[in-house]
DNA sequence: CAGTGAGCGAGCTTCCGCTTGACTT
């Protein structure tokens, strides 16, 4: 007989806990929510005021039969699940499995893992919040509603197994107007105009850069403006010194740790998310799906300890942050080291580095802002308006800046930021070259995985546990991919002014590089236009934030969920019966690019059976010829030559060893066969243009890896049916046919017969 | 297992949020 239970949503906080609070406290977890909506069926009956019906996981019956048996044994119960809905959602959901009378069963909450929070909770207890929990309760059935209605007219209308949700549908419709705007962006082009000038100084001299504060829309006016400066002289019109700071960026929540450490590491957000809970396990930092910047008092001590005898007294400012983002919940602290002392960790590279970026973020957020001088420099230009401007900035006191700097998403092109020689109006600096350089506009990038992320933050869209599940389901779905692009080369003209002459040259630069960007299918698209036009509620920006107000005044009292839900649904669901009367979705429209010039047939492109496909002939009941698009190519864009392209496998490369090698795409991607074999081609090999010898040396890596994958790390001469070998997922025991994985513990070349086939019974048994 | 594109149709797919292991040969 235990005195206390005290049940948490995660282990590792259980761990922690209990070791706040003593022998007279068996502290558990949940694992999350226990009970959930049945999976099979809409699990709603709509019919009897949308009553839920809800069922325990077959995953979840051990933890709660757990759970049930020490709740039994103990006097007191407490459920400290997380303060925000969900969280009073699961102590309600545990109340009831458990049989826990609702009005006396001792709810706790606390947001830091400190001993001071977890005890203070103790001592306050109050009882389940049956508003919040309805809130939540509409919140679960309104997702299940739109997600189990909107998806079927999908697979009627458009093709099986599709989905849509609430939060899904509009993160790919994002991706898709983002790739509109990119395809309808006309580029324009200016000429910008700089100058290298310099002075002496001290017998020295000194070179500084200006740029003009005009751009010119022709090489003509560009040109003519260098005739003028032939002659012209240069005047420093007015000096300007402002002192200027720096703030630290807040701690990392979930979004903002996700957004940095894929600009910093080129990580994604659901690898960042593993090894960011490898850490949280290992209890190196605080809980890593949180959406609050708030840190625990304990640790803003810390930090400030730290900072003052690493870096002295004047780097430390204390801050307290607030969350300003949509919908926030604020249930945990700010993501940052369990210990500030501790400014490195044990564990692997990736472990290391993400946990050294949190570290100095939260350092940084608690130190001084940085101090500058910012310097703006006029100079004139005898005869002529227009002005050129130096910009110069110096760092006075470095402050935060000494441990951590915040990176940007795209770099952009900005007035360079230098120190510039002490100048004074009056000064005449000499001119060593002028550069009129034809630029373009660009047009919007495209979102990467952390950049969608933060736009859905800030739309309010998604929960911190949400952001990597769910773009793993777009692209998953097929709506979106994450790809890169080579770029392309693109021509322009750089005017000079130099001793006197002007010269032109073309240069060439490559633009539109890209890794890991995000774009649509032609599904996404196809659907998104379908949902956007029958489905606009549901698609709107502000669905979700709207949505969000209504739980709110229930979560207030104000409000019944039943009755909002009455609401929602009575709008909602002619709108389903609509969409199932209407047509489906012209999926089948082709695309008509141009004649191909060898055969003088028509090539269009189309959504077909196995996906977009581009099409040569067959108008008039001759046969077509077929090839699928390339990932990233869209109906919407591609090209004749494009197209043309596509039918060029499969190819033929060369000999090796007297056999063909050939490239092709089959079932399961590009492959090299040679020899009545095939071959994978790695990721970054394009098809259309891979030479022999990389063909070949693909080939000879395949022998040499088969070679390895035979020889068996361990046999025993006893039992020859018994083997140790070496496979995809590392080290496995092969036995009578069937294969068997090894606990992590082992080191495969130790093994012992008795351990195989100890492992072998086990794994048996288990079955 | 290393393309496909005849037509029919049984049985299946699906949401969002809260949590971790288990599991692929």
């Amino acid at each position: 007989m235990h005195e206390n239970l005290v049940i948490v949503e995660s282990p590792a906080k259980a761990k922690t806990i209990e070791k706040f609070l003593g022998k007279d406290y068996v502290v558990k977890s949940s694992f999350g929510h226990i009970r959930d909506l049945s999976k099979k069926e809409l699990g709603i009956d709509i019919d009897k005021g949308f009553t839920p019906h809800y069922e325990i996981p077959a995953d979840k019956k051990k933890v709660v039969a757990e759970l049930n048996k020490l709740a039994k044994d103990s006097k007191t119960v407490w459920l400290a699940s997380d303060e925000d809905r969900e969280g009073e959602a699961i102590a309600w959901h545990l109340a009831q499995v458990l049989g826990l009378k609702i009005e006396d069963t001792k709810r706790i909450v606390f947001h830091e893992i400190t001993k001071k929070a977890i005890l203070n909770a103790v001592e306050n207890p109050r009882t389940i919040d049956i508003n919040r929990v309805n809130a939540q309760q509409a919140r679960r059935i309104l997702d299940r509603l739109v997600g189990f209605e909107l998806s079927p007219v999908l697979w009627r209308k458009v093709k099986p197994s599709l989905s849509a949700g609430r939060v899904q549908s509009v993160a790919v419709r994002l991706v898709v107007e983002r790739e509109r705007e990119i395809m309808n962006f006309v580029s324009t082009t200016y000429y910008r105009v700089t100058a290298n000038f310099y002075v002496q100084i001290d017998g020295k001299t000194v070179k500084f850069r200006a740029e003009l504060n005009k751009r010119f829309e022709t090489s003509e006016q560009a040109r003519a403006f260098l005739e003028k400066c032939k002659d012209a002289d240069f005047t420093v019109a007015k000096v300007e010194h402002k002192p200027s700071k720096k703030s630290p960026a807040a701690p990392f929540t979930t979004s903002t740790l996700q957004q940095e450490a894929g600009r910093k590491f080129g990580m994604s957000v659901s690898q960042i998310m593993s090894v960011a809970q490898k850490l949280y396990e290992s209890g190196y930092i605080t809980y890593m799906r949180t959406d609050s910047v708030n840190l625990s008092g304990q640790a803003i001590a810390a930090a400030k300890e730290q900072i003052v005898s690493s870096f002295g007294e004047k780097y430390s400012q204390v801050r307290n942050y607030k969350t300003k983002s949509k919908g926030a919940q604020e249930a945990h602290e700010a993501i940052r080291p369990s210990y500030m002392e501790k400014s490195t960790i044990d564990g692997t590279p990736q472990e290391k580095r993400l946990y050294e970026l949190i570290w100095k973020r939260t350092m940084a957020s608690q130190m001084a802002d940085a101090l500058t001088e910012r310097t703006v420099v006029d100079i004139v230009i005898s005869g002529q308006e227009e002005k050129f401007v130096a910009n110069g900035e110096v760092v006075k006191f470095d402050g935060f800046l000494r441990l951590y700097s915040e990176s940007v998403e795209d770099e952009t092109e900005t007035g360079e930021e230098a120190i510039l020689p002490p100048l004074k109006v009056g000064d005449k600096p000499m001119v060593k070259d002028i550069t009129a350089a034809q630029r373009f506009t660009q047009s919007p990038a495209r979102y990467s995985e952390a950049s969608l992320v933060k736009q859905l933050e800030d739309l309010g869209i998604g929960r911190p546990s949400t952001y990597a599940p769910t773009i793993s389901t777009i692209i998953n779905r097929g709506y979106i991919i994450r790809g890169n692009r080579d770029g392309v080369s693109r021509k322009y003209e750089v005017i000079k002014l130099e001793n006197g002459d002007i010269s032109v040259k073309t240069e060439e630069e490559t633009v539109g590089r890209e890794k890991n960007k995000l774009s649509p299918t032609d599904i996404g698209m196809l659907v998104t236009d379908y949902l956007n036009e029958q489905f606009s509620t549901i698609m709107d920006y502000n669905f979700t934030a709207n949505v969000e107000k209504e739980f709110d005044e229930i979560a207030e009292g104000k409000k019944k969920w039943v009755d909002m839900i009455s609401e929602f649904y009575g709008h909602f669901h002619p709108t389903i019966e609509h969409a199932l009367d209407g047509a489906p979705v012209k999926s089948s429209q082709s695309r008509v690019l141009g004649i191909d010039p060898k055969s003088g047939k028509t090539v269009s492109v189309k959504i077909g059976r196995f996906g977009p496909v581009a099409q040569i002939g067959g108008d008039n009941g001759e046969k077509a010829q077929f090839a699928s698009l390339k990932k990233g190519q869209l109906i919407a864009n591609i090209t004749l030559e494009e197209a043309l392209d596509l039918f060029s496998l499969p190819r033929t490369v060369g000999e090796f060893e007297g056999k063909e090698v050939v490239i092709g795409v089959g079932k399961f991607g590009p492959y090299v066969r040679h020899d009545g074999k095939f071959v994978s081609l790695a990721k970054t090999d394009d098809p259309y243009t891979i030479e022999l010898s990389r063909a070949i040396q693909l080939i000879e890596e395949k022998r040499l890896k088969d070679a390895v994958k035979n020889i068996p790390i361990k046999t025993y001469p006893s039992e020859p049916e018994l083997l140790v070998l070496n496979g995809r997922y590392g080290p496995y025991i092969s036995y009578k046919g069937k294969n068997y994985r090894l606990p992590k513990s082992n080191v495969p070349e130790d093994l012992t017969l008795e351990q195989c086939m100890e492992i072998i019974a086990k794994s048996d048994k288990s079955k």
